[in-house]
DNA sequence: GATGAATGAGGATTCATTCAT
DNA sequence: CATGAATGAATCCTCATTCAT
């Protein structure tokens, strides 16, 4: 009995701990787009996120901590979108479009925590270092893989498939970036934005247009 | 003779000053490249230039007004570099890798300020928001006209040039930046990523490859 | 239950916050009236309060606004202690000496505070010659009021009221800061400082000895 | 003949030193009068004064040295306008009245260093204090002294002497400051500011009007 | 757990004064 | 003598973090 109160009890409780937990990241992300990591104060955040000073560091260590979270949930984001193409399995250029239209929802249905990553990038934080140049040598291998096999297999023109893979990234960060800053209604939808990516990407390396 | 002194004082001086200045700018640009503007305190710019705190204030106003000067100072280098490309005049596409060249060339010249600009984006200060918007308006409304003079004279396929020139700068933006990260000797020289981003960029959008 | 405990609770933190920055005046009031405004740092008054330099800028927004405060609270105690004088109403002398009484209660009881506001005067702050500036509006206006009611019912003689009403102002100020440079021992109580300005300022206008 | 010369040179050195000199006084005058002690800077002087940096301590030790001069100039011109006035020879109202008359000439001839003195007052550094003591103690002396004497002689009516002493003296610097701070066209001219002080101050404390 | 007052290290900037030229 | 670049102590203020209630 006693155990049964307690747990719903603590159930309810662990439930309202997580409640405040995700406000304050929702808050974070939106004040850490807005104002970039420095120019953020805890004291914005707390206020967004309708707490207390001292609750805030009951949720998080510190303001590298929370920062450090909403960078991983990007990873999460990121890395949940995208699957490895396998060039023997029929279509890959198809699963490749796939995969752009998944990121691209990412950076619409997250716009703050995909602009927040956007803005900064290294020098933050050394845990926030690490992270992200895994999330990119991830991201790196993974088009340098679809390159090196998509010119194996005859599909791709050879190119420098190390600069090629970097500037492919980059072409992303930049069109979402600038996506996310221009007004929404002088922006292409996310349909067009995907598939202008990937024919700009994909197509032109295509040996045969 | 005293005219003449005087002169020869003055012009000594004055370019000591011009010296000192340089020095800063040069000091200021390292220690914002590694650290970024906001965690690059102004004792970390007059340590590096080994001048005492109140000099600094003679050559610069503030730290913003540093920073800007850094930035005017990209954004004249990029201005130089880049020439218009006249679809008219004979050999356009090689007008267009001259113009990736130069820049490739600015990027690794200056690597520190490179950086400097690259890590950091929007939001530092009003005036170098400003500055950088119309750097970023000029080059994207220059990607966007060689594209449509492309498509019109048949020479590129049709794509969405919005989105392309934009994706395009951000290519070379994301380049560079891995360019500056990476140890030289795991990067490829200048001339290869010039070529490289060239063949990316611009074969990859001809109509026949 | 749980009402009254946070209301207990929040009505003692209430007390201890009105008490810290009543600490905080108190101090600035000491030291500005010892070192005037400039040269009273926020350190000597932090240290006199025995706050912490955080804990400061808390109460206050700025070493301004405390002193704004000052003003503030001092043109307060001198507008309390002045009662315009209804010419029509019986034994107006008599009403005047009361209010000479009080201003010069004011000096006695807040002997720092006075001094404070006649050690510095314009320039410091617009906010704060604003204020001062209506204050001593109103006293002219209020002296030259009397005196032109006094000359009218031919009790006073005639003068040139604005002279004189400008110079019955500094005549206060110049016995109160005397009076509160001086040491106790050797100056006048506050009786015998408030009948002798009475009889100077009032007496000596008065047509008949 | 070298001798000549050598004099000749160093006269007209001399004069031009002096001449300097003057101008940085003057300068200072204005600068102190217009933004007070410490809200005024060394570089606001010299920039008045037409002259640089270094050239400033060639002629003065420090800031204070400087303010310290401009106060001892203006206690000469008090001391020199004010003659002690001797009971037992004729007409000593007259001779009082002359006081007034010379001190308000040196008001309304030297606004600025008269405005300077009358803002800022003591505890900016220990010499200009003492000497700013010396002049209002002698002030005082020399009012107490009259007062007593009118006294004694029957002219005037018994009054606290000390207090109206300070009394008086206020009243004319805060006729000094309120003239100086207003504009000329809405002020009396120093004739009815003389006239009126005097009668203020004198007659009203004679013992038949 | 929640609160918010308190802390103090650290940051940008100013300015009187010095001194080599 | 004149100059003005250089200095660095001192000032105001911010903000991430702690901790008693």
């Amino acid at each position: 009995m006693k155990l049964a109160t307690a747990d719903g009890r603590s159930r309810r409780a662990e439930q309202k701990r997580s409640e405040r937990r995700e406000a304050i990241l929702s808050a974070a992300e939106r004040i850490f787009s807005q104002h970039g990591y420095h120019a953020a104060s805890i004291s914005d955040v707390i206020d967004a996120a309708g707490i207390s000073r001292g609750t805030f560091y009951i949720y998080f260590d510190s303001k590298d901590a929370l920062f450090l979270q909403l960078i991983e949930r990007f990873i999460g984001l990121m890395t949940d979108a995208l699957v490895v193409v396998d060039p023997k399995k029929p279509e890959p250029a198809r699963r490749i479009l796939e995969n752009v239209q998944r990121v691209v929802d990412v950076a619409f249905d997250h716009p703050d925590l995909t602009m927040m990553v956007l803005r900064e990038s290294r020098g933050l934080n050394a845990d926030v270092d690490a992270k992200l140049d895994r999330l990119y040598g991830f991201l790196r291998e993974m088009v340098e893989g679809a390159l090196v096999n998509g010119a194996k297999s005859g599909l791709t023109r050879r190119v420098n498939e190390a600069v090629v893979a970097t500037a492919l990234i980059g072409a992303f960060k930049e069109a979402f970036l600038h996506q996310l800053v221009t007004e929404r209604t002088r922006s292409p939808d996310r349909q067009t934005l995907a598939s202008s990516l990937f024919e700009f990407g994909i197509r032109g390396l295509l040996v045969s247009g």
